[in-house]
DNA sequence: CAGGGTCA
DNA sequence: TGACCCTGG
């Protein structure tokens, strides 16, 4: 879920034409997550090709990278490596929550809700690794990079921002400012508007910014203050205090001057075990140095071949769409054979 | 979520 | 054009 900073931050609406000529780190997960959620039948069932593979991520993978390049802005995706010793347990909730979900969909089902049965589909919804690995391979097709990170993707893609070879990381989720991003991107997205669950309303999701000097400078706290903050609220690594949000959480720090030993204390509570690991792995994250971003020709045969022939996507959809990427590519990256004579 | 058709 | 609705796989 990670960290829930909403009410701390001061996210600003954005243009998609203020991001032109930017190259964007995409947390994959976290956007992976968000189509297998949305995008889905009336009565909560993915999209499948033939053999009952989950398509649903590919499409809007896949259509939206594209959109984004029209944009002239530049998608690198950045996958999670192998996850942090200290999530486990995160992750082994996260499974029963799911698991619970996948229930109660099935039984709204039963009841012929299918209101219910989408909103509880949605939470059911899990990544695989076969579905990370066809990812990988569509990317590969389109050649759009991607880079794994060593742990956490939202630290690898912070590291990647402050070095200064990305603009900003783009997901849904905070943790990226506490890892230490100057800018994170939220609502990422192209058409701008959501059917409101249930309701026949829609609503404007425009995509926004949130600077981290910004977030420092109005809570008037540092870059570690934001982590303990975290750490209060809880993250992927430790339960927060029960009723503590962000608001409380920067409140005790100032009343304790930074104390966190004492606003445990103070709250009749324990510390998490690791406390200064959790910390450590917020301020300085393991993270590859070393990576390659290169945006590469689209292989236009085998991205038909890979949805339509294996996936069962619409040839005419899908070649229309390759169309726009290629000539894309061409006018944001191809070489010109003009630059030899600069 | 995104594409694409319809209709004013 | 843009609001609206259905379908995509």
């Amino acid at each position: 879920m990670g960290v829930k900073l909403k009410d701390i931050v001061n996210e600003q609406p954005i243009d998609l034409k203020d991001l032109s000529g930017k190259v964007v780190c995409i947390d994959a997960l976290n956007t992976l997550y968000q189509f297998i959620a949305r995008i889905r039948q009336p009565d909560g069932s993915p999209l499948r090709d033939h053999k009952g593979r989950m398509t649903s991520h590919l499409s809007g993978l896949f259509y939206r990278t594209i959109n984004l390049l029209e944009e002239k802005i530049k998608p690198v995706y950045v996958f999670d490596g192998k996850p942090p010793m200290l999530k486990e347990k995160e992750i082994v909730r996260r499974k029963e929550i799911r698991k619970g979900a996948e229930e109660k969909w099935k039984e709204a089902l039963r009841r012929g809700d299918l209101e219910e049965a989408r909103k509880y589909a949605q939470a059911a919804g899990q990544i695989t690794d076969k579905m990370i690995e066809q990812t990988k391979k569509l990317l590969n097709f389109m050649g759009i990079p991607y880079i794994v990170a060593l742990e956490e993707g939202e630290a690898q893609a912070a590291y990647i921002v402050r070095k200064g070879d990305a603009w900003a990381a783009a997901s849904q989720d905070f943790d990226s400012l506490v890892f230490g991003s100057p800018i994170l991107i939220r609502n990422l997205t192209i058409s701008g508007k959501r059917k409101l669950p249930g309701r026949k309303e829609y609503i404007q999701v425009k995509p926004s910014v949130i600077h981290l000097s910004d977030v420092l400078r109005e809570n008037q706290i540092t870059r570690r203050e934001l982590v303990l903050v975290a750490v209060l609220i809880g993250t992927d690594f430790n339960k927060g205090i029960k009723g503590v949000g962000p608001k409380t959480a920067i409140k005790l720090i100032k009343k304790y001057e930074g104390d966190i030993f004492e606003i445990y204390k103070a709250k009749n509570t324990n510390p998490p075990e690791n406390l200064e690991e959790i910390i450590d792995l917020f301020m300085d994250p393991k993270v590859k140095k070393e990576y390659q971003m290169k945006w590469k020709q689209p292989k236009e045969e085998e991205i038909v071949s890979f949805l339509c022939d294996e996936h069962d996507f619409s040839y005419k959809r899908v070649k229309k769409a390759s169309k726009r990427l290629i000539e894309t590519y061409n006018s944001l990256f191809a070489v010109t054979g003009l630059e030899k004579w600069l």
